[in-house]
DNA sequence: TAAGCAGAAATCGTATGCAATCTTTTCTGC
DNA sequence: GCAGAAAAGATTGCATACGATTTCTGCTTA
């Protein structure tokens, strides 16, 4: 899979800013998976593939490059992010301090139009796991992070909900790499009954909902080292 | 306070990024409030005190900005952040969050050697407390956020790591814009206590003790808002 | 005197050019 | 036929150029 097989919608974005643009576009290809990790992103590809100069290509680039989606090496260039099973286990534990928490602070602030936006999501979530077949695979896990993202929202913590954005994208790029298949009904369940919680007001169950649902998250995931170190670095990309 | 008025160090990072190094610089110089929140950061002028182009130069305010501790406005450049006392409660409210499981995950995995590493760095703290002055202040400030950077670098989880290097900068400028007079020889006090009980594998001990610290240091902060938003901006720059 | 408004100056956003570095191909000697 | 070296090609790092936007300045006018 190669960046050139893509194809993006016009950056339209009149006045915003190009680069941001044309990272959100990235990052959902990555973590849709429909860009391999260890896929090359030279700056000249990407310019050209959104028309714009190398300058704001290579901005956008850095700027995944923070989030820890995209791995850059000087000289050499940036790559889609091909995370270990160490760095998948360090995703999953930062998730684990942080959610609960956010889950508690949700609960306090959760609004009636709040439980709404969940429930479409919800819905929308059940859809695709209605679905077969990989396009819908790929749905679902964006689904799925949507809903922890949402939550992080209703939080109100700016900075947790940036926290959150980076790791729930890196956690999608680990479970398209690692994940096993049986997760995705479990974890649908999961977030209904967290929602329920929210609902009552009930922080406590939310908060504990949440990581028993991390845990199941990971859990479903096959995160043995396959090969010695070298030979994985050695085929990585 | 300008920019202008700085002198930096030269950056003479042979080989590395050169981007990375003014970012790196810049840090210092807004944590230490020698860049008093508001400054402008214009691309040219950094260029110019660094001696590179306003490419480098732009690079490094990007990532300034991805951190927090500078706000980006279109057309308009960069400028040190002036965090406002809602976010300054949120930045606490990330840190109760997490330490507390960075305490406890340090405590599985300190070594004789972070040990040590721990006691250099709280004599040298104590210096700086015992030192007067607002040269003294600063120092102190800082020595007291390495604290927290050394635990979270001895729990072993890079991406949690970063996450708190952005949070004990932005605390160190919110201290140093909040910040009331005494908190100092109490925060020392119980960053000893909590490397005493990481010393005795006492992980539950720590993390409590983590948790209140970080209370204490918010306690110390006047985070009422004085006058209105609206002249609060009109000042602001 | 204060407000309004043009023109100038400064600053940003972006494209492009050149040197340095890395990669790939071709050539040479064994 | 193959290993190593040299050249060609591609890609990045960085500087600079230029149009667009914002800010400053000085003049005019009520």
């Amino acid at each position: 899979m190669n960046i050139a097989d893509q194809t993006f919608p016009a950056v339209d974005n009149a006045n915003e800013d190009r680069a941001q643009a044309i990272r959100d576009q990235l990052r959902d290809a990555i973590v849709d998976r429909r860009l391999a990790p260890g896929t090359k992103l030279s700056e000249g590809e990407v310019g050209t593939l959104f028309d714009v100069s190398r300058t704001v290509a290579r901005a956008a680039l850095q700027m995944l490059s923070f989030e820890g989606l995209v791995r850059t090496e000087r000289n050499r260039g940036a790559f889609v992010a091909n995370p270990s099973p160490e760095e998948a286990r360090q995703v999953f534990a930062s998730r684990r301090l942080i959610e609960p928490g956010i889950a508690i602070a949700a609960a306090g602030r959760i609004t009636p139009a709040d439980v709404a936006a969940f429930k479409a999501q919800l819905e929308e979530e059940g859809r695709f796991i209605a679905e077969r077949g990989p396009s819908a695979r790929r749905s679902e896990i964006k689904a799925s992070g949507d809903f922890h993202l949402l939550l992080a929202s209703v939080a109100g913590n700016v900075i947790l909900q940036r926290f959150m954005e980076e790791l729930v994208a890196r956690s999608s790029l680990v479970i398209a790499l690692y994940g096993r298949s049986g997760i995705s009904s479990c974890g649908h369940n999961e977030h209904l009954q967290i929602l329920q919680a929210l609902e009552n007001g009930n922080a406590e169950r939310a908060s504990a909902l949440m990581l028993h649902h991390i845990d199941h998250i990971e859990a479903d995931l096959d995160l043995r080292v396959r090969s010695g170190p070298a030979l994985r670095q050695a085929l990585e990309s």
